[in-house]
DNA sequence: ACGAGCGCCTGTCGGC
DNA sequence: TGCCGACAGGCGCTCG
């Protein structure tokens, strides 16, 4: 599920409000490590040594990396293909996928829930270690539609793998990806620099509200993770192969890209070189 | 610079 | 029914 709209909701439901526990001021007073791999940075017992007696001063999203700055250093996490971040009661039972644990010093802790063990987590007093090389935010001023017809020009990829690529921007996955590509109608293959300035406008606003509908929506739920999202029920082509285009009728295809898998309409997104 | 292939993991689903 | 491969919201590596 991690994609910049369901990283952000998990960053806002760690933070509380509103009556609900917040992890920001909790201070870490012992850490579990149920898989070692998980601890990019650094290694699991200088990991734990770091991490206990710290505070926790703020929780924030960067792309689809969590960031909680500590009083010293910071915390990364990043959720890859499947998991969670949940901050729950001590008396809760641990689940099987939990892979790190956070004790803090009253009632809560904070869990890293992370079922194919892609995930990761980083500890480091420079967030340049973790985030230095992130593009832009889609969601921030910096990234207009200039700025992004003139990076399109300065490569030539297929505009798919770009997009997802994220030095180039920062939190598209593949879900939101064939959203706003379809959304703009530029065919998932197309050369990055065979966009125009039109094609680049569009496609900036696409991504922009794709990703505001996705966080409106809570992000998107699908499988066995489900937390509450709503996104899914408003795909118009992710998953939907072999069902009727929204807009023409035609039926939704599904052809692979990049590795990944890709859904288009092949009429309203025409390849062009 | 770019794209393909693969590894990392666990779970689900469709075909035979 | 049971098995087996393909595939899944990501990313880092190698190779050509």
């Amino acid at each position: 599920m991690p994609e910049l709209p369901e990283v952000e909701t998990i960053i806002r439901r760690l933070k509380g409000g509103g009556g609900a526990p917040s992890v920001v001021g909790q201070r870490i007073q012992s850490v579990e490590v149920n898989w070692g791999k998980i601890i990019a940075l650094p290694d699991p017992s200088q990991f734990k040594q770091n991490l206990i007696g710290k505070t926790i001063i703020d929780a924030k999203r960067r792309g689809k990396f969590m960031h909680f700055p500590l009083d010293i250093g910071h915390l990364f996490a990043h959720l890859r293909m499947s998991g969670d971040m949940r901050l729950e009661k001590k008396l809760e039972s641990v689940e099987p996928y939990d892979r790190v644990l956070l004790n803090f010093s009253e009632d809560y802790r904070m869990v890293f829930s992370n079922i194919r063990k892609f995930g990761r987590i980083w500890y480091t007093n420079d967030p340049k270690d973790v985030i230095g090389k992130l593009g832009p935010e889609p969601l921030s001023e910096n990234f207009t539609p200039q700025h992004l017809y003139e990076e399109l020009q300065a490569h030539s990829r297929q505009i798919k793998p770009l997009l997802m690529d994220q030095t180039f921007i920062a939190g598209l996955g593949n879900i939101y990806t064939d959203e706003a590509l379809y959304i703009s109608g530029i065919h998932p293959m197309r050369p990055s620099d065979s966009l125009t300035k039109a094609d680049a406008e569009h496609l900036h606003h696409a991504i922009q509200n794709v990703l505001r509908e996705g966080i409106r929506s809570l992000g998107a739920s699908i499988d066995w993770i489900y937390r509450g999202g709503q996104f899914q029920n408003y795909f118009k082509v992710y998953k939907k192969e072999g069902t009727p285009c929204p807009r023409c009728g035609t039926s939704i295809e599904k052809i692979k890209v990049g590795q990944r898998g890709t859904h288009f309409c092949p009429r309203c997104q025409i390849f062009k070189e």
